[in-house]
DNA sequence: CTAAGGACCTGTCGGC
DNA sequence: TGCCGACAGGTCCTTA
């Protein structure tokens, strides 16, 4: 489900109904996610004030005296805010309750995400590896130069790669190669700084745009009967294969790069 | 060190 | 209608 502006909007939507609010309880009906869910966070968050609510990539972060509640949500993840009474259904697998009388639900119907518990977070070995957030001055032109320099792999492995930049997924990563004019298979070693120019230029503007899109759809995450997670939008390559290409009409290709799904136009990008 | 492939899991869709 | 394979927005870990 969430490429970052899906998670980022999360954040914006669960953060006003449970910061500076206390948890009650813990309920865990299903623990195995991507690696199990530590059983302790049942004791551990009892009665813990949530001081904050961040987001670092696609991990969310809830911040408490203690510790960092970490939450991924792989590929089918969602998080909703629900009156506490509300009975969950097949896929809801954590239910973190709130004295306000709300409750935090992870529900995941394919369990890649994870929730981790951490008194580190600084050193925590999923975070500690990762590159710059996109909107951020830290993810320039310069920057990416240098990364793309004696790399092997393509263009598009070069910026899903979260050692390199994080929150590029696979739509987005398709949809900036669009707007760059990029070829997505094009080695990363061979491509001009100035090129890279529009990309970081393009990575940031779909992004941006799409958290935009998202924030406008966000309303009440606790009366909103949408989905939190995926607003339609405006997407020029993802999923296009055999549609005209909104710049120059020709047919859209596909082609899989590291066993994902890629679109390109093979006109416009070169 | 880098790069490629496997692994995790359920739901949905298209074709026969 | 039913079954089966392909595929799906992520990313860590193992192997070469």
């Amino acid at each position: 489900m969430p490429e970052l502006p899906e998670v980022e909007t999360t954040k914006r939507g669960i953060s006003p109904h449970i910061k500076n609010n206390r948890v009650t309880s813990v309920q865990l009906r299903h623990s195995q996610l991507r690696w199990p869910i530590p059983h302790s966070i049942v004791s551990d968050l009892k009665q813990q004030l949530c001081l904050d609510v961040t987001r670092r990539a696609k991990y969310l972060l809830l911040h408490f005296k203690s510790g960092v509640l970490i939450i991924h949500l792989g590929m089918s993840g969602r998080l909703s805010i629900v009156e506490s009474s509300q009975q969950p259904k097949k896929h809801d697998h954590v239910d973190i309750f709130f004295d306000s009388g709300i409750c935090l639900r992870y529900t995941d119907p394919r369990r890649f995400g994870c929730i981790l518990w951490t008194d580190n977070l600084s050193e925590h070995r999923l975070l500690v590896n990762l590159g710059p957030e996109p909107l951020t001055s830290a993810f320039d032109t310069d920057y990416l130069y240098q990364c793309s320099r004696e790399k092997k792999v393509t263009v598009k492995q070069l910026i899903m790669n979260s050692a390199v930049v994080v929150g590029v997924g696979n739509i987005y990563a398709s949809e900036s190669l669009f707007m760059a004019g990029i070829n997505p298979q094009r080695q990363a070693s061979r491509i001009s700084k100035k090129r890279y120019e529009l990309l970081v230029a393009a990575i940031k503007s779909v992004l941006q745009q799409s958290i935009k899109v998202g924030g406008t759809t966000l309303k009440d995450f606790l009366t909103a009967e949408g989905k939190p997670g995926y607003f339609s939008q405006q997407l020029d390559v993802y999923g296009r294969e055999g549609e005209p290409c909104r710049r120059c009409a020709r047919s859209l290709k596909k082609v899989v790069i590291m066993q994902r799904s890629t679109f390109y136009c093979s006109q416009c990008q070169r």
